[in-house]
RNA sequence: GCCCUUAUAGCUCAGUGGUAGAGCAACCGCCUUGUAAGCGGUAGGUCGUGGGUUCAAAUCCUACUGGGGGCACCA
């Protein structure tokens, strides 16, 4: 596709109408072109631009187009509740990264029904195909007219704009919205694939301070088919959601009287001790030693940590015999106690004590969410206590663990963060900059790369956050690392150094998984609930064609069960087909199969989940390889 | 915590002012099974909880609790 005709002519520079460049471009109709770009920044086509700088169109098909697309959509979505309900207020309406959305202050509570009507409305606009055009107002013409409109919330922004700004106005028909664009020429060429998803209540401004106007989001596409495409993906996301997931696999359940606290079934609790085994088997390979401490402790503790004064909202706290006790909600002061325990000497460090350790954590009802987002979770924690040269090899230590571990469930796809020193914050600036060289050299040895956060380390320390991708595609923050040279000396821990004397030890405070729970989220939703074969809770099932083969399946089930695999058998009174299904629904990677043939012959078989095959093979053979698949964590084991 | 929304059988859901329903699961029986649902029967619910309106409430109002979508929060 030659875009020459329609660059050139976009490169003179002048404002234009889309069908002056529509009539004189063989190669794109009016809709394609949506924009255009001067200076790497997108402008409307209308606007004039001073000289011959080059400017480039953007085009429908085009990476950039889609927030635009978004971003009238809102404006859109903003005509269409004004022209139904007229007195309502505009806040604000951007573009977002899956859609947009626009805040308004209404009297009248929008409900589903209203919604219909509003995106019945919205495509009634689009196909009105209403030029756009923008209009630069001076301030008291625009805050007159906010004035006039019931407009209060486009006063406010346009008061808290400097005195100098231009204040850009874009009118579509009868409508007109304060925005500093840029749009579209007509809403014609928004098109037609935007729905609308809900509403929500949102603080003007992200300030719970403030007032909530209503919210309502949807999200726009280029075209039909990637809306469709995107619809499909919201599908899928459903089907994976892990509380689903987590009901029709057995594994666990929550309840009114425990809200935000796992109710772990057998299947589920299975699930999470396998990967506690997991985790220890690694930690010991990295000289790690595992402790562990109470879960509740005096209030004074938490005073003396910080935890009380910096984090005592989110503590629960439990009195008896009129002393007050705090429920952990971190293990760190626990394990200063063990280290504080016994003089350690220099020969001592890097000490690296893990603690599985359940903590509780008040967290807002509005914030609880599955596995994800709970009161009471299980940490895989360590602290690792050494001097300040150790620092940048423990830290590249740490990092080559937390990739390892990741590959070896599936996420090979992971970001870091580094979070640097934040505004409020303990110590002095020099022990920041070795505390942040440290951290730094110690990614950069791993050969990582990182993208920096600024500012938004924690108050004790720097520290790198691991971010993992999903196989939909979505971000999970799970691992961290930070430094903390502030408690160690606020709870008086210290190890005498070559010199004799007292020095306090450096803190390395450092998570894999984060929580266990909401790890087991991630990995059933990145799975799909298909475990690979050396974490299923239930890895095979034997099951029987006819009761004339029960007591061969018993052996075989036992056979496996006494050699470490985890195993069912089904001798149930039921047809083949029926007792595959349901095992095929309820996960289990692999199913033995065992009639009167299998019996004669001494073979069993096997299907496999995402093997079309169904071999047969000697139970020998197969019960070798699935132990062999099982102690190496292979993800299946007769793969094709 | 805030806004909206929601709560009917183990699960998925129907029922919008007048005698609580379906499918699946469970249980019992028949069938004796060859790679994703064989057939028949039985049992199962103070319609989340407490108030209120009404001759009458699963249904309307209200408060609370839990869930969901967001906002805020995430040391």
């Amino acid at each position: 596709m030659s875009r020459g005709p329609l660059i050139a002519l976009i490169r003179q520079g002048s404002p234009m109408s889309l069908t002056t460049i529509a009539s004189r471009s063989a190669s794109h109709s009016p809709k394609d072109v949506l924009a255009r770009r001067v200076n790497g920044i997108i402008i409307d086509l209308t606007t004039p631009t001073s000289g011959d700088r080059p400017s480039d169109p953007v085009c429908r098909a085009d990476a950039d187009a889609l927030p635009l697309l978004r971003h009238d959509t809102a404006h859109v979505l903003a005509q269409a509740v004004s022209e139904l309900f007229s007195d309502t207020a505009l806040a604000t309406g951007p573009a977002t990264e899956h859609g947009f959305f626009y805040d308004f202050a209404a009297e009248h509570t929008f409900t589903d029904d209203d919604l219909v009507r509003i995106e019945a409305r919205m495509h009634e606009i689009v196909d009105r195909d209403e030029t756009i055009v923008r209009e630069e107002w001076d301030r008291e013409t625009a805050l007159s007219w906010c004035r006039e409109n019931g407009q209060p919330y486009k006063a406010e922004i346009i008061r808290s704009l400097p005195a100098d700004a231009v204040l850009s106005f874009y009118r579509q028909g009868g409508f007109v919205d304060l925005c500093r664009g840029p749009h579209l020429a007509s809403t014609g060429q928004i098109g037609h694939a935007f729905r609308l998803l809900g509403t929500a209540g949102a603080y003007w401004k992200g300030d719970r301070n403030n007032p909530m106007l209503q919210r309502i989001h949807g999200t726009a596409c280029r075209d039909a088919d990637e809306l469709a495409a995107w619809e499909r993906c919201q599908e899928e996301a459903a089907r994976r959601d892990h509380r689903r997931l987590g009901r029709e696999m057995d594994l666990f359940h929550f309840q009114p009287e425990a809200p935000g606290a796992v109710f772990w079934h057998p299947n589920g609790w299975t699930l999470f001790q396998t990967l506690l085994a997991y985790l220890r088997e690694r930690q010991q390979a990295e000289n790690y030693v595992e402790i562990n401490t109470p879960d509740i402790m005096d209030l004074s503790l938490w005073q003396t940590s910080g935890h009380w004064e910096k984090f005592g909202e989110n503590m629960f706290t439990t009195e008896t015999e009129g002393r007050t006790y705090a429920i952990k909600p971190m293990n760190c002061p626990g394990g200063v106690q063990v280290f504080r325990h016994g003089l350690k000497s220099y020969r001592d460090l890097p000490l690296r004590m893990a603690e599985f350790g359940k903590v509780h954590r008040f967290e807002p009802s509005g914030a609880l969410h599955g596995l994800m987002r709970v009161r009471a979770f299980t940490q895989d924690d360590a602290h690792i206590f050494c001097t300040p040269e150790q620092m940048e090899a423990e830290t590249q230590r740490i990092c080559h663990l937390v990739l390892s571990i990741y590959k070896d469930f599936g996420f090979d796809d992971v970001r870091i963060k580094f979070s640097d020193r934040p505004e409020k914050r303990v110590g002095s600036d020099d022990i920041w900059d070795r505390s942040e060289k440290a951290l730094q050299r110690g990614v950069e040895a791993s050969g990582l790369s990182y993208t920096r956060n600024p500012g938004e380390g924690a108050f004790y320390g720097p520290k790198l956050e691991f971010v993992l991708r999903d196989a939909i595609g979505r971000d999970w923050q799970c691992g961290t690392v930070q430094v903390d040279l502030n408690l160690p000396q606020r709870l008086d821990a210290h190890y005498i150094g070559t010199d004799g004397d007292k020095h306090a030890p450096v803190m390395l405070h450092r998570a894999l998984f984060g929580s266990l729970e909401r790890f087991i989220g991630i990995l059933l939703e990145h799975h799909a609930g298909h475990l690979p074969f050396w974490l299923a809770p239930v890895q095979v099932v034997v099951a029987t064609i006819t009761v004339a083969a029960d007591a061969y399946a018993h052996d075989l089930a036992d056979t496996l069960r006494q050699r470490g695999i985890r195993v069912a058998s089904d001798l149930r009174n039921e047809k083949i087909a029926y007792k595959i299904r349901e095992h095929s629904l309820a996960k289990v990677p692999l199913l033995l199969i065992v009639g009167k043939k299998e019996e004669q012959a001494g073979t069993v078989s096997i299907r496999e989940y995402g093997n079309p095959e169904t071999p047969t093979m000697s139970t020998d053979t197969a019960i070798n390889r699935l132990i062999n698949a099982s102690y190496c964590r292979l993800t299946r084991v007769f793969d094709v």
